[in-house]
DNA sequence: CCATACTTACTTACTTGTTAGTAAGTGGAT
DNA sequence: ATCCACTTACTAACAAGTAAGTAAGTATGG
């Protein structure tokens, strides 16, 4: 027999290899976790050794770093330039999230995996993910004060930053939830419903909330 | 501080050494995740070899076992024989048992990275967290079924699903949330706030949520 | 009441496997 | 002629699990 590795295209430019790397690295460390993910397993993903991927990247902590950087990235350009939204669109955009991740499978369990390690001691993505949760609680507090502002409601400082906290925190434990028995758990719909009763908690009489538009059928 | 293992006392009778081992094997799981926490790191804790600790326990997947079984039987031992509560007095347990968590950090952080863990491929622990999650849910949807019956209230079969998941959701999201920055994230007032939304959503006109009895000023 | 036989609770020493990381070289494309 | 993406070949550390031996304790028979 020949060779093990088939005709790889061989001599791959770098920025194209980097991101080779960097989607093979994030299935890895999304479904084992970051420690328990090898970087000989990146690695024969993307028909090469262990040491061709340090090679691009120097380090399993800086691989992992510029993992969570290109998921962001990637994140962001799915939004196609579109900002994120505020005020009541916001919580249409959140639930229309979780409906898409119904269907991604891989993205939620590397998130969830990623964020449950991040609180073992020492963890390198830790930072990220405390900064990364305060970004998110800020920008739907802010959203929820300007909700409430448009409404003439009051809506007190430390409320909103709870109902903030929450929300944020009932579309994590759902994906676990839903992760360990998705036929039990529907990610969507409970999700939705969380997040309407948890509005309805700081803005009384708030409407249902109807997807964000553009996501019906198929994705 | 703490010891330099001073002069143990060999020769422990098995009980008590596995009482030993467990409880060292939950702190270092607990802090570091099973796959992360070694049987050395166990075996140091208890100033034996991590031979010591296989002797007892055969293998790692068998401790993390009988670690998960330990704390179940631990936890429900501190309800001094009281069966665990229906109705709406299970929210304010809930919420009793939120409030006292903040101040058992160790605790909070081994059940976060241990969940987490947990959806990754292939886990030891997987099974067990998700008959874990599946008999919570029963219990939470059938107090509420309870609460709805004792005030007439319509409750349908899928609200009560979804109220339960998000209810379990928002405590577990929060638990990450608080670990990750205890100062910003008030897990007590939080949970409270977020099961008392989930409730009202359910059982229009819910009464705010006192603590169980035995907490009502400082801890 | 003591010696013998056995069990238990380990240790030491090892095997086997896996890991991240390094150093030096190779071969293809420019 | 050189750059550089990569491999080969290695190291050092650490992991779980095994095997064999040893000391401490328990039961038994005389």
């Amino acid at each position: 027999m020949s060779q093990a590795t088939p005709p790889r295209s061989r001599r791959v430019p770098r920025a194209e290899r980097r991101e080779e790397i960097l989607a093979a690295a994030a299935r890895v460390f999304g479904s084992k976790g970051y420690r328990a993910g090898s970087l000989a397993e990146v690695a024969e993903q993307v028909g090469i050794t262990h040491a061709g991927v340090l090679h691009h990247f120097g380090s399993k902590d800086r691989l992992l770093w510029e993992v969570l950087e290109y998921r962001d990235r990637v994140d962001v350009e799915h939004l196609e330039g579109q900002h994120i939204p505020g005020g009541l669109e916001l919580f249409r955009h959140l639930v229309t999230t979780a409906r898409r991740n119904a269907d991604r499978r891989g993205i939620v369990q590397a998130y969830t995996v990623l964020t449950g390690e991040a609180v073992t001691d020492g963890h390198p993505a830790a930072d990220r993910a405390r900064t990364r949760f305060g970004v998110l609680r800020e920008d739907i507090a802010s959203a929820l004060r300007t909700v409430a502002d448009e409404r003439g409601v009051d809506l007190a400082e430390q409320d909103a930053v709870r109902a903030a906290s929450a929300v944020i925190g009932v579309m994590d434990g759902l994906q676990t939830q839903w992760l360990l028995d998705p036929e039990v758990v529907d990610l969507a719909e409970s999700t939705a419903f969380a997040i309407e009763a948890i509005l309805r908690a700081v803005l009384p009489g708030v409407e249902p909330l109807p997807d964000s538009p553009g996501a019906s059928g198929a994705p």
